[in-house]
DNA sequence: AACGATACGGACCGACGGTCCGCTTTGCAA
DNA sequence: TTGCAAAGCGGACCGTCGGTCCGTATCGTT
């Protein structure tokens, strides 16, 4: 309805502000000191332009995020299991936490950059939303959880950007390593008790 | 040694700074607009004033942080138990951690300014540091959890400023009811299996 | 009283996110 | 091919904010 095709040269643009983006946010130290300026000159681009076509820095970083993280989202929801759906709760809210982590691992800065876009938390992004309603579902699955919502946030809260950034980078934790204790945790989390039904 | 006693205007200033500031970050929506100018217009003081007694915002916001921490950090360490010394492990892991729900419940803002100060994340704060060895050394002594530092880490991240500012506000999930699902949460993280020894 | 040390305060600066508007490109249609 | 309106471009420009600087006022000591 209300979808116009973009004129190609604004097709261009957009790609070329994405790429130049996506590079400056993996060379950089932190996430701020990328200004737009910054990408527009990488980009070959005016302000104007960057700012048209992705509304503000929060758009722009959104946009990257959820173009990185599409593959994942794709893997979750029509993907072969543990991931996908099918596989019993306690597995796949391992496998979900566990590449969700990876991804952040791999997404560092980006990810960093999405979540402390000061101002808007990161609670209010998309995403986040989804993540949460389907861990949600999934733990309510779960015997003797009494709340699935707020395990769901606390959860996703162990994998939050900073921390994997803390982690990774000055606490030099290897990645491996990393998936280890967050598996562990989770476990917890999903019944201590090894024993059952 | 490197102790110079202030002088007395020096002094006043800083006080009346810090209650400036205080009220301002308890009456503001989001923690960035209480400018530096807001606080040192409201404190009646220059902005140079402000600057030398803190140093930048994030100075005058950790100063104001660790000033409000002050008692819960007192209990503590010296207060009774369950909260204090002297409880087994895991009553003074969920009393800790209630604790500390409730004072970033108390202090919303403040706390959400703390944790968002762009540039440099929560985990470079001492206080953070402080409660991490304290949680962890604690989860050490839980027999079975494999790894207390990453559990101290992720229970901490259950207890995020802005986690709770979404919960408490947008969410509206009333007090007392985080409290319970925090404690459950905590407490399946201990050892899920309530029976035993 | 007088004088050095200390602190004050607001004009000033540089940076950044975001806007605006005159000019260029695009793509449709005659 | 040419004409033309709409869509897009880009960089000068703006307001705001954190942070600095330095002439002036205050403190407290002798």
């Amino acid at each position: 309805m209300t979808e116009r095709k973009p004129r190609k040269d604004a097709a261009r643009n957009r790609a070329a502000v994405l790429a130049a983006a996506d590079a400056l946010f993996v060379r950089c130290e932190r996430p701020d000191d990328v200004t737009m300026a910054d990408v527009a000159a990488a980009a070959g681009v005016g302000k104007g332009t960057l700012f048209r076509a992705f509304g503000d820095r929060t758009g722009l970083i959104k946009a990257l995020y959820e173009a990185r993280l599409e593959p994942i989202e794709e893997a979750v929801t029509a993907g072969p299991p543990p991931l996908g759906p099918g596989a019993p709760p306690p597995q796949r809210v391992l496998a979900v936490l566990d590449a969700l982590l990876c991804f952040k691992l791999d997404n560092r800065r980006l990810a960093l950059a999405l979540e402390s876009t000061g101002g808007d938390s990161p609670y209010g992004a998309a995403h986040y939303g989804r993540w949460h309603t389907l861990l949600r579902t999934m733990l309510e699955q779960v015997p003797g959880l009494a709340d699935g919502d707020f395990a769901a946030h606390a959860l996703l809260a162990a994998v939050r950007a900073d921390l994997v950034e803390h982690l990774a980078g000055p606490q030099d934790v290897p990645r491996e390593r990393m998936r280890a204790q967050l598996a562990d945790f989770t476990g917890r989390v999903l019944g201590a008790a090894p024993a059952g039904t």
